[in-house]
RNA sequence: CGCCGGGUAGAGCAGUGGCAGCUCGCGGGGCUCAUAAUCCCGAGGUCGGGGGUUCGAAUCCCCCCCCGGCAACCA
């Protein structure tokens, strides 16, 4: 019987466009997924976007639209870069949704019903101009930047979620690893919040118009990180479909970048809980891209387009270069320059000079025949080792040094001095045969990380008669 | 005392107790199957600073300096 295996990267907001961040978080998921699949476990694997909230409405309005069209327009966005970056989700989640929307509706009312959510008041900084509130930390000289005025200290009702009441409970799992918080120093950085004290938080928002109605007092609108976090459930059937449901959760891994660990080890744990839920199995923070030591920002413009790489270096290589910047729990800097310059070490001149030079000899030296041999456990098992525990770089290193072994021996065995003796072509043909085997070890150990060169490479070695065939990766100049 | 990272060769980064490594770049050499690719040798490091633990520290402990991020609604 297969595993299942079920893996989410967070839902991205739809007022952003798609950038490297995106792109990085997403990429490491379908590595994992696709490496559960080649394993054989039944794997579903979950992306998509997240809509609502006082921000979409405004940029909404800036950029002339509703806010449902602009949504479209901009989730088609993510969904176009993903496809870019052969991203092999299962399902592209919306929460504009309808279907997401009863869910989140019917979440609420039965943590609602079990007693886990109270009237109260929400007191706060409100720009009239805005239409929203402000946090202190959005002040300019304590007045609003965009208008100029001083925001008026502004009350409204709002429901809360009893928080407080579930922080033992969701403490002890994290502690004991029945929710496994990674890399360790984030579970530690998440520890200490609870030290530091947590209060029960707004559900609902009453002056926020794009939004999913409290199914309980329709006036309010669901607070969009609420809703925005129900996307792991709504997406596998939840109150809707309880075979599916019941066949995926609890999440095998949540996947998602440093910053929104809170909501995802604290507060989506306790929102469980109280609906009677499991909680996730992994919740893994990977770090974060600055670039050229800056950090990454809009209105720096210093950001990537994920889209540009694949044009620039393919999507193959892309995710190569990604995932091999640094380690992929801890936080990096990245300069663009230096892609090009991975790009020819590493694939072009590393991988893909290999692959052609053993084809060629094949091709050359046997008439292009060669037998294949079966697959080394040691060099695959260590691959796999790695991305289990989620050190892509170390994965792709490992095959990095294969290759470059695989390099030296053909430098030192010389097919083609062999080829000049016809007493020592039994000799060539199983040197030849082990160095085809090799390769498709390799392109089996990279299938997750590079699917479309890893396909090539199998294709080139499997077929009857081979030949050299077109570089896999042309160099840049 | 707010919390969390980071400071290792010219550049970018691995390395968490046992001779300091990788990639690029640089200097020299080899090979010719290959995408001017590949292979070998070499130069280049007080592992931020100081103190301590240890037979032994980049690695553990303490203090300090510098850089970055976070600090309740930021996807």
């Amino acid at each position: 019987m297969s595993k299942k295996f079920y893996i989410t990267t967070p839902i991205y907001y739809v007022n952003d466009k798609p950038h490297i961040g995106h792109a990085y978080t997403t990429i490491a998921a379908d590595v994992l997924a696709r490496y559960h699949r080649q394993k054989g476990d039944d794997v579903f694997f979950l992306t998509g976007t997240d809509e609502h909230g006082a921000k979409v409405a405004e940029s909404a309005q800036k950029a002339g639209l509703v806010p449902q069209e602009f949504c479209d327009q901009t989730s088609a966005l993510f969904r176009d870069a993903f496809k870019n970056l052969n991203i092999s989700n299962d399902y592209y989640i919306r929460t504009t949704d309808k279907r997401h929307q009863l869910t989140v509706q019917k979440f609420l009312q039965k943590v609602y019903d079990h007693g886990d959510i109270y009237e109260g008041v929400y007191e706060g900084l409100y720009c009239v101009g805005c239409e929203k509130f402000l946090t202190e930390k959005e002040l300019v000289d304590g007045l609003c930047p965009d208008h100029k005025a001083a925001p008026q200290q502004v009350k409204e009702k709002n429901y809360f979620f009893k928080l407080k009441k579930y922080l033992p409970k969701v403490q002890e799992l994290i502690s004991e690893d029945i929710i496994k918080i990674l890399p360790a120093n984030k579970k530690n950085e998440v520890l200490g919040l609870f030290r530091q004290g947590l209060e029960d938080f707004s559900v609902s928002r009453e002056k926020v118009t794009w939004g999913i109605p409290l199914p309980f007092d329709k006036k309010q609108n669901t607070y969009v990180w609420v809703d925005a976090l129900q996307n792991y459930i709504s997406a596998i059937g939840y109150g809707d479909d309880e075979t599916a449901f019941t066949k995926w959760w609890p999440a095998d891994v949540h996947l998602m970048a440093r910053e929104i660990i809170k909501f995802h080890a604290i507060f989506w744990p306790a929102l469980l809980l109280a609906a009677g839920l499991e909680t996730p199995k992994i919740i893994y923070a990977h770090g974060f891209f600055s670039l050229d030591g800056k950090k990454m920002s809009k209105s720096l413009g210093n950001v990537i387009d994920p889209n540009e790489l694949v044009k620039k270096f393919g999507v193959d290589a892309t995710r190569y270069l990604l995932l091999t910047q640094f380690p992929f729990g801890q936080d990096g800097d990245i300069k663009e320059s230096l892609f090009a310059e991975k790009y020819n070490a590493d694939l072009a001149n590393n991988l893909g000079n290999l692959v052609s030079r053993v084809l060629n000899m094949v091709e050359k030296y046997c008439a292009g025949q060669s037998d294949r041999e079966v697959a080394s456990p040691i060099l695959l098992d260590g691959i796999s080792q790695a991305i289990e525990s989620l050190q892509f770089e170390q994965a792709l290193k490992q095959v990095r040094e294969a290759l470059t072994s695989a390099n030296l021996l053909i430098d030192q065995t010389k097919p083609w001095d062999l080829a000049k003796e016809p007493a020592k072509k039994k000799e060539l043909d199983k040197l030849l045969a082990g160095l085809v085997s090799f390769l498709y070890d390799i392109a089996t150990a990279l299938l997750p990380f590079m699917p479309s060169t890893s396909e090539k490479i199998m294709g080139y070695l499997s077929s009857a008669r081979i030949i050299k065939g077109e570089p896999l990766f042309k160099r840049i100049t």
